[in-house]
DNA sequence: AAGGAGGGTTTTTTT
DNA sequence: AACCCTCCTT
């Protein structure tokens, strides 16, 4: 029990706490982390097999730190393991061993954000809905509502209350008629699969409950009604379910979260035993009082009083500045004072924003001071059109039932197959039922076909087949292979011809060349590496954090990461910046019903209490958009922070004009 | 079919 | 400002 001693009375509770329901309601920087990881540690301890553990995490991150730490608190006393996973990762895997139960072959492939998006434009092609009454982003929003209450397209469409929901009900329909054809699923679909699995197979079901006789969730306040579900299955026979969470950070409402699941836990789970973590060591008392102050304006909460364990003199600033140039110029001027005289490390630093737009002058400013940064969860690696397309070829190889995919490449780099005639086809293949290759020599015997265009679909089905030999031949080879597929398809030359200028060119080609360096680590890192297990990864974790790498590199450089990013994370040095109306609370939310205020407030929440000693929250008087210049409004969270505080934050606040 | 010009639209957050 | 779509010319 020597490790338990730096643990106060309630997280020793916690920790020793092993069966039964078991509800932590743990505020900001009360350790809840730790703590849960300290659980997981001393159950195993006490005779559970790590393997019969399971550890739910919101991202691959805290999974991995998660697995990383407890195997230190027990030494070497542990052989196997212990299971930590994101519910996705944790579905996958239950999927790959039992989605043939549902239809779906187990190989199938698992669709990422952009490849859903494509999906939503084909399904509102097939059904000839104009994009311009339903967009394809909007769709995809209301597919995943729809699939987070477990909501199947008949359902949806019954339940519609207007047109464009009964025509979202339709084209969903369409949409998952064209996944499952491509053998393939998306994010929400990993978790309502495995829903459905478990409602209609009690036998398998029956199987993976035996597989764990503790599950303990982390961020629960985050948890949607499929995880739910998920979860209350799998514990059913013991009830050994113990969840933390902290209502006031819930900040997923958009992707399905329900706070009623944290705030109803304890008459969901009879017998529950609830623990709070009230001290809060992370932040100053007055970045505390802060965050207080703020997220007091919520209503639909657990009232919970924080308690600070650290004093802090002026550890709370307020900045106005004329634009959003000037507040990038003066924010990194402070940081770069602070790096160069006073010998801060650049570490120490995280600058939080709303959304991804905002980081690019930070980042110029930062290149300009040569100081070490990095962006955190910028999607931006995978998301390019140049690793996107590769991927796409990729996952072609692959799967060959991937039509998304095989559409997004069959005539990128150009090669003579235009979209006359794949609109032809398409349209015949979509009239009969068939798949996009069985209908060519249809399409080609009713004269649908230019003769050159055949030829030019002949070469490419020809390189298809080439590359999918040479996949089988050598499975392992990955990166080899990719590089000859980006020397065959001459991937180089289109970039020449998409781009002129030269240094946008060789960005851009760089690009590749991280392409293949990533599938270089993964071949190393992996036991077996295989292209579909590759292809599975970066679709679950949209960027493949190399492990140690990327670890050297975040802890010397200063941190950029969207709000949403930032949660579970902390830092001395904050500075939270654009606290503007339309930004933060975003303007969607703004025109959204008023609870999604609150969980913008939550959000500015979650960023305030990221720091530990210092705290700078900053505005900019206007600010571009869409190539416009336009005023912006302050924050009502500024006013809303300085109604308990209004001198002071008047006096502190400079505004500093250009 | 390809490439370029011009016009319209866009920015929430992510496993 | 950056991107995508459409239309036009080659």
């Amino acid at each position: 029990m020597q490790h338990l001693r730096h643990l106060n009375p309630a997280q020793r509770d916690a920790v020793l706490t092993p069966s039964g329901p078991l509800l932590i309601l743990a505020g900001a920087g009360t350790g809840k982390t730790r703590v849960i990881t300290y659980r997981m540690a001393e159950l195993i301890r006490r005779g559970t097999p790590a393997e019969r553990i399971l550890s739910v995490t919101f991202t691959n991150k805290a999974a991995k730190e998660m697995q990383h730490r407890t195997a230190e608190l027990l030494g070497k006393n542990v052989r196997k393991k212990p299971q930590v996973s994101t519910f996705h990762a944790l579905c996958v895997r239950i999927l790959r061993q039992d989605i043939t139960a549902l239809g779906y072959p187990a190989n199938f492939t698992i669709f990422d954000r952009g490849d859903q998006e494509s999906a939503a434009r084909t399904a509102l092609r097939d059904i000839r809905v104009p994009e311009t009454s339903l967009r394809p982003g909007d769709l995809l929003s209301r597919i995943s509502q729809w699939k987070m209450r477990n909501q199947l397209p008949p359902e949806a469409a019954s339940s519609a209350e207007n047109d464009l929901d009964f025509l979202g009900a339709t084209a969903y329909r369409r949409y998952q008629a064209n996944l499952k054809a491509s053998a393939a699923v998306d994010f929400d679909d990993l978790l309502l699969l495995t829903v459905q699995l478990f409602d209609e197979h009690p036998e398998i079901l029956a199987r993976h409950q035996a597989r764990f006789d503790h599950v303990q969730i982390d961020e629960y306040q985050d948890t949607n009604g499929t995880q739910f579900e998920i979860v209350e299955a799998l514990v059913r026979p013991h009830g050994n379910l113990c969840v933390v969470g902290d209502d006031d950070q819930s900040i997923y409402a958009w992707r399905g979260a329900e706070l009623r699941h944290i705030l109803g836990f304890a008459s969901t789970f009879p017998g529950t035993k609830v623990i709070r973590l009230e001290d809060n060591y992370r932040c100053t008392d007055e970045i505390l009082h802060l965050a207080n102050t703020l997220v007091r304006n919520n209503r639909n909460r657990h009232d919970k009083q924080l308690l600070p364990h650290k004093v802090g003199v002026n550890s709370v600033r307020f900045a106005a500045f004329a634009d959003e140039n000037a507040e990038a110029q003066n924010v990194v001027n402070d940081i770069n004072y602070l790096v160069q005289q006073m010998n801060v490390s650049p570490s120490d630093f995280a600058i939080l924003f709303r959304t991804n737009e905002q980081p690019r002058v930070f980042e110029s400013e930062l290149r300009r001071h040569r100081l070490p940064y990095i962006v955190l969860g910028s999607m931006s690696f995978f998301d390019r059109r140049e690793i996107r397309d590769i991927l796409a070829y990729l996952k072609v190889l692959v799967h060959r039932e991937d039509e998304i995919s095989l559409l997004r490449i069959i005539n990128v780099p150009a090669r003579g197959i235009g979209a006359g005639t794949v609109e032809k086809i398409i349209k015949r293949a979509v009239q009969n039922g068939q798949r996009f290759w069985e209908t060519i020599p249809d399409a080609a015997a009713a004269g649908e076909i230019p003769k050159g265009t055949l030829s030019a679909i002949q070469r490419f089905q020809e390189l298809l087949d080439r590359y999918r030999q040479r996949l089988a031949a050598s499975p392992k080879n990955i990166s080899g292979l990719v590089r000859d597929l980006i020397e065959t398809i001459d991937y180089e030359g289109e970039i020449e011809k998409q781009y002129k200028e030269p240094q946008q060119q060789l960005l851009r080609s760089a690009m590749l060349d991280e392409l293949i360096d990533s599938i270089k680590q993964y071949e190393e890192r992996a036991d077996e590496p295989s292209l579909s297990e590759f292809l599975e990864e970066s679709a679950l974790t949209g960027r493949d954090d190399e492990d140690d790498k990327e670890e050297k590199l975040s802890q010397q450089g200063i941190k950029l990461m969207t709000l949403h990013s930032a949660k579970g994370l902390e830092f001395p040095r904050v500075y939270l910046v654009g606290l503007e109306e339309g930004l933060l609370p975003h303007k969607r939310s703004i025109d959204a019903p008023v609870e999604s205020i609150d969980e913008e407030r939550r959000l500015a929440y979650v960023g305030i209490t990221r720091a530990r000693d210092y705290l700078t929250l900053s505005r900019a008087a206007s600010r571009m958009k869409w190539g416009k210049r336009r005023p912006s409004i302050p924050s009502r969270f500024l006013f809303e922070m300085k109604g308990m505080q209004p001198q002071s934050a008047e006096q502190e606040e400079v505004i500093i004009e250009e």
